[in-house]
DNA sequence: ATTTATTTGTGCGTATGTATC
DNA sequence: AGATACATACGCACAAATAAA
C-alpha cells in the first residue's frame, strides 16, 4: 500500500515521485526491472490518485532520468537516483 | 503564428516544445525573459492545441532546464538550450 | 492473421487552488 | 476585489505497442 495524503501541501504527484524513487534507491526495484503498471499503482494507493497523475509521477522520474517508460510494455529502470536527487518524503504537512 | 501539424507522427507537445526551445536558441527570448503565457500559446497555435497540452510542453521544457513557471507571474527562460538537446522540427510525417 | 488483454502515450475539458499585480 | 497566470488533479477517450492465444 502507497501512503498518498491528499491533504499535504506536497502535490500528490510529487509524493508518489518519492514514493518510486525511495523503492528503487533501496533496491527493491532493481535496474532493468518493471516497476508496477499505472494500473496496479492506481490500485495501490487505494484510488487516492488518478492514473493521469500517476503518468505525472513517472514522467517526473522519466525526466530524472532513472525510469523509461515503453509503450505496450512497461516502466522500466534504468538508473538508481542520484544521491542529490529530491526525496521529499517525509514533507507532509497534515 | 505557431504551425502545429496535428497530423504528424511527432506529437504535439514536442512539436511545440521544439518551437519554443527554437525561440529560446536563437535569442528571442533572452534569458531572464517571460515566454508568452500559456493562453498567448494557445491563440498562437491557432487553437491547433489546447492550453493543457501546452503545460506539457512547457513542462518538457522544465524537464531539460531552459525555463521555470512561477505561478501567478509566467514561465521565465532561465538558460539556453544545450546544443546537445533535442530539435525535432524537422521531423514531420504528415 | 485476428482477436483479446495489457500497458503506456497523447490529448481534451473542467474544476479548484495559489500567487502576483 | 478583480484580472491574470501558473499548478495540481480528475475523468474520459483513443492511439499504439506488446504479448498471448
Amino acid at each position: 500500500m502507497i501512503e498518498i495524503d491528499r491533504e499535504s501541501i506536497t502535490p500528490m504527484y510529487v509524493q508518489l515521485a518519492s514514493v518510486l524513487r525511495e523503492r528503487i534507491r533501496r533496491g527493491e526495484i532493481p535496474v532493468g526491472r518493471r516497476i508496477p503498471s499505472q494500473h496496479e499503482l492506481e490500485l495501490e494507493t487505494g484510488g487516492a490518485v488518478s492514473r493521469r497523475t500517476i503518468k505525472s509521477a513517472i514522467g517526473a522520474l522519466e525526466a530524472e532520468g532513472i525510469v523509461r517508460g515503453v509503450q505496450g510494455k512497461g516502466v522500466f529502470v534504468i538508473a538508481k537516483p542520484d544521491a542529490a536527487a529530491p526525496s521529499e518524503g517525509g514533507m507532509t504537512a497534515g
